[in-house]
DNA sequence: CTGTTAGCGCATTCAC
DNA sequence: GTGAATGCGCTAACAG
């Protein structure tokens, strides 16, 4: 491996010369610059970065820590946070934590251990405060994306649950809808809670009835899923739901095929909604309206927040970005009832 | 933060035997072994890999290079990836070239610069060649996933587009058509140059005629997409193809929505196939007939590939994996005609 | 404008 | 079984 030393000596300079014309700083003569670069070229030098890291306190490393790459929101945020991380100099570490606290954990030491200028993470649940805490302890910069933890100084870049989902049940409910199950993910993620919550408000405010057996809870993942809608859909036609709100994408295709399996149709029988697009489908066949979040901001901005705190610029005070979600109607809605 | 000396002076011991603890090196009584792992954790100390990796010269650091995580495949290749990286204690740094060769130069530059330990890559195209040798310049060990690149010594990873092609055009020629037009991307990507010449061999096998205005140029990517058949539906209904092999899944969909746009159906005025699957939407509604790819093996074995590379366990020659395509029958192929 | 000294945090080599 | 010296490749602080 060549080394500053390398090219020092046949450049005839000290090592420290060579440093100044790599990174461009203090006064050099163009004639020792024009120099130095051409035996750089010549030996096809390139710095080694952790001994750069190991003075500098800088790794120029960023990490991505996300819970389902599989999941198409997820790939526009990791698309998002990509294209802002290079675009700023900056390496992405990716980290899957498959919606698994033991994995976030090992991974935050990992990267602790790497050094990583910082980080942006949707967190597996509320556990997750603890291994937040530790990357404060050891001033890495983090941003919550898409996730909120409470109590926690950072940065945020987070959608907009209740609007959301008031979007999809006003939606249902405009077009006649008096019974509308959901089926939500696990109550330690936030999203998973405020949609909940805000279910469970739009409902009251609609003065609709709110039955415990018209939630239902399952996973944001595939893998772990299981339909749980089994007994609702057992039930006399005059008891069932007429509309079911999936609290993400993956759920809804859950239920959906669930339904399919059952030869109900969607959305004549019973209309399916949910958070979050899946824009590859839809676009290939409008059919599942959703409340679709900016995910690609999602990782553009919270990349670009924790660049701004490593490189300490901008306020002092931490931001959260509010991002909006939108009502696509499509057919799975179906049409007014009644 | 706290290094090895802060750990050394609180236990009352050298910092070569902190170090030693550590790496479970060399033998330490039971005492001080207990000692110092006291202290380690009472202090929360996490070592700090930029100094390990500058005298160990390993960074315990791999880099996937792929051209579209937007893509299904792509996202499962990293997946795979990602899995078994962090199973083997390495993380991943995550590259998207967009199918740009100066991109994935950049990439490939910033990567050795921080002496990543090895690189799975699948190429934007042939002129890639220049950055795998800058690879084997710098001895950065590789394995080349999905595309060959040729004449380079490495481990691949690569599937059978000349088998995948051939049962896909063999269940349309089965079915009876006859004129069965190419959307293929750049033949400068060898997925695309292997699928394109399957294609034409096929058709010869098969007695069928080859109309150059049925090989239509494209790209794999969506934003650089344009459908490219216009030409072929505005025929007379006998000239035009009566089927059409979407060489990747995101430009099968681009034909669709054209043909969809010009009220032209699918499959009943014209079939449609292509490589690689969209199981998301394929198991929402199994619409696509395709020759589905093993995508999370690629990234999966790629990766196990490179570290065996980099432990310099494994076979001193280079090994090539072959992962075989399975034809998947839907509803796009259509029915037998005729 | 350029060179020297020192040290980032750790592990290897050699002592003891 | 443990410690001291040394160097990995680079840059900050100082000197000239």
């Amino acid at each position: 491996m060549t080394t500053i030393y390398d090219i020092a000596k046949k450049a005839n300079v000290s090592p420290m010369t060579v440093s100044r014309v790599i990174n461009n700083k203090g006064n050099i003569s163009e004639k020792t610059r024009e120099k130095v670069e051409a035996v750089i070229k010549e030996l096809n030098y390139i710095p080694n970065s952790a001994a750069q890291s190991l003075n500098l306190k800088k790794t120029k490393l960023l990490s991505l820590i996300i819970t389902d790459i599989t999941n198409p929101f997820f790939t526009k945020v990791a698309r998002g946070a990509a294209d802002k991380a290079n675009q700023m100099g900056y390496q992405l570490i990716l980290c899957n934590t498959d919606e698994d606290y033991e994995k976030e954990s090992d991974y935050i030491n990992a990267l602790i251990s790497k050094r990583v200028d910082g980080v942006i993470i949707a967190p597996t649940g509320d556990p997750s405060i603890k291994n937040l805490k530790k990357l404060i302890k050891n001033r890495i910069p983090f941003t919550l994306i898409d996730r909120e933890i409470e109590e926690i100084s950072c940065d945020r870049v987070l959608g907009d649950n209740y609007e959301g989902t008031k979007l999809l049940l006003q939606h249902l409910i405009d077009y006649g809808h008096k019974r509308i199950a959901m089926v939500h993910g696990p109550l330690t993620v936030s999203t998973s809670k405020e949609r909940y919550q805000a279910y469970i408000e739009t409902l009251k405010i609609n003065d609709l009835n709110m039955d415990a057996s018209f939630l239902v809870e399952t996973h944001y993942k595939q893998e772990k899923q299981w339909n749980g809608i089994d007994h609702l859909v057992t039930l006399p036609l005059a008891d069932r739901p007429t509309a079911i709100f999936a609290a993400n994408n993956f759920i809804a295709i859950k239920i959906i095929k669930s339904l399919r399996e059952k030869k109900i149709k969607v959305p004549e029988e019973i209309a399916v909604v949910c958070f979050d697009d899946l824009e590859l489908f839809s676009d290939f066949d409008p059919f599942l309206t959703v409340s679709s979040q900016p995910a690609y901001d999602f990782g553009y901005t919270g990349t670009q927040l924790v660049i701004e705190r490593v490189e300490e610029v901008g306020p002092a005070d931490y931001r959260t970005i509010n991002l909006k979600p939108e009502l696509v109607v499509r057919k799975s809605s179906g049409t007014p009832i009644n």
